[in-house]
DNA sequence: TTGAAAGCGGTACCAG
DNA sequence: CTGGTACCGCTTTCAA
């Protein structure tokens, strides 16, 4: 900036101005500097406009897992949005470790991004108090805090449990299992659905009947595979099984099908997250849809606006409703 | 940090020095700061720090659809050995689009990225000079540019065609047909390894037996299945199908059993990738393992090596082997 | 319409 | 071991 100023014997300000199209600049001049930027091909550094006006442009997203389709289409529609708007994105994975999310969190912050989003894997909001000094405007993806006010995106997690059951029920199973999550909103929000659905039948509820795998975040497809293999043991078993995720109800489709019995006919299956490839599947899986693009999306504008916002505004809580996809895994001559 | 010079009185150039646990620092002194440092949670602000040193500790990484379980799996791999260093990791995605790639780039580099990578879209070398121009480090992922010497980290597409080809043939086919991808030199490299096999054997090359899907890169399913229907209608039909990636083989394979003919018997059908959920699908889908994970972690080192090194090293091509994985979609009692 | 000066939050260099 | 000074590349303010 500071060569083409001085080789057109103008100042940086007024390259600066033309580089930001400012007005008050002679159309002359303008198009002087123009011609000359285009021809070294100058790019303003953004870490020096950074340092003097507090905005970087770039906004970080932290998830548990990339490679969780759910994650990885939250990621592509956020990306789309915010590519539109001139802003980068920042991604980066907690691997389900909260550890390893806070130092995340402090990474990222420590970059002063102009916003953060994030699929929490805490239990606490703790770590968000930090990111609240710092006054980072934040929103969390899919898995919120009970009774924290924060900027929200994620669909109605009890309606997820409620709808999953509720299909199930409709199939004709009689003893409906359920493999939960981790401790997150999420999983705790579709437990809730589950057993609201269960209550509001006349089915009997089963203690041993609601197990947990042992990373459904990050190694779903054998949590599911392991989860199954216990609820096969019971007696009697179940005949339908509500799982938290469609990796984790892959697994369990393998469990139930190593077994010699059949899916829908001897247990049917439903997941949540409608991946694209559930359809072309060994037994085509029902799912519940989470809008996970969507939810991308709507987090993007959500995240602008709140840059854009002089005040911080009230936290808007944006919940998505989610539909079942019924396919072979359910149906059932029930 | 002004603040705690200030509070502490000693010098902003101390209290830096402390930060960067420099080593002429008094043990005495080291330790009030450090405290100070705790307690009021400060964290260095990272725009200041590039703007001196000229290294941002971040790198970026295009690709042309993140919710493409190959990239997103390449991008975990690269997150990983990132994060172990202290860099970060930007990403944006180009939709597959020559034009949305160049204008990420340009955005990345104005970043003053430490380094980028990308799989390229481009069929032409030609906006890598500007990344030249710029003195950064690049790595091309999955796609290089033949004759273009410049860091590579991929697979041996070559070897790739080759293989799933002599798979199929070894699986009792007679006429293969194979769907392309785009002008790629991955998608150019497994079509000639495709071809070296059939004319290492004694089997007719049909011209119409090669194909290409729209956008095999975004919406690959589609793609697959177009394409499949197309080869139905040829007589004699094929009776093996090797396919550029897995998704496009779902849809390949969607496309045939609506048809009404079975797989393998009828059809045997291999892609590439390797997918996690290849073994859950309808028909197992065989598949060549392209190493996605491996991929990206060999990035990774290769990248923090280019950004350590004083000088610019030798561009490197780091070329992993695939291997074939026979499931159901290829077992056939040839 | 243009530009001089100050400074964003740090780091490098070198003198004390 | 400690710190003064200059400066990274850009924007902001305000005077000309």
């Amino acid at each position: 900036m500071k060569d083409i100023a001085r080789e057109l014997g103008v100042s940086v300000v007024t390259v600066s101005k033309v580089v930001r199209n400012h007005s008050d600049i002679g159309e002359e001049t303008r198009q002087r500097v123009l011609k000359r930027i285009k021809e070294l091909n100058y790019e303003p550094n953004m870490a020096a406009r950074a340092l003097v006006t507090g905005r970087t442009y770039a906004t970080g997203l932290i998830v548990p897992d990339l490679v969780h389709p759910f994650f990885a289409e939250v990621a592509g529609g956020l990306s789309d949005v915010l590519r539109r708007k001139n802003y980068s994105l920042l991604i980066s994975s907690s691997q389900g470790d909260p550890d390893l999310e806070r130092q995340e969190i402090k990474r990222l912050l420590s970059r002063r991004l102009d916003a953060l989003m994030i699929a929490s894997t805490e239990w606490s909001a703790e770590s968000f108090r930090r990111i609240e000094a710092q006054k980072v405007p934040y929103v969390l993806i899919d898995r919120g805090f009970p009774g924290m006010p924060a900027n929200f995106v994620g669909v109605d997690d009890v309606a997820v449990g409620r709808l999953a059951t509720e299909h199930l029920i409709s199939a004709g199973c009689r003893r409906i299992a359920h493999i939960r999550g981790p401790a997150t909103s999420t999983a705790v929000g579709r437990l809730e659905g589950y057993t609201q659905a269960l209550t509001g039948s006349d089915l009997a509820q089963f203690q041993d009947y609601v197990v947990m795998g042992r990373s459904p975040d990050v190694d779903s497809w054998i949590s599911g595979h392991e989860a199954m293999k216990k609820l096969l043991q019971l007696d009697p078993r179940p005949d339908g099984v509500f799982c938290y995720n469609d990796p984790i109800a892959i697994g369990v489709i393998d469990a139930i099908l190593e077994t010699g019995l059949l899916v829908p006919q001897d247990i049917a299956v439903i997941g949540c997250g409608n991946l694209h490839y559930d359809k072309s599947l060994r037994v085509p899986l029902s799912s519940v849809d989470q809008q996970s693009r969507a939810i991308g999306e709507r987090a993007g504008k959500l995240v602008l606006s709140l840059i854009e916002a002089k005040i911080p505004p009230q936290p808007r809580s944006i919940m998505l409703q989610p539909a079942v996809v019924p396919r072979e895994s359910t149906r059932r001559s029930a």
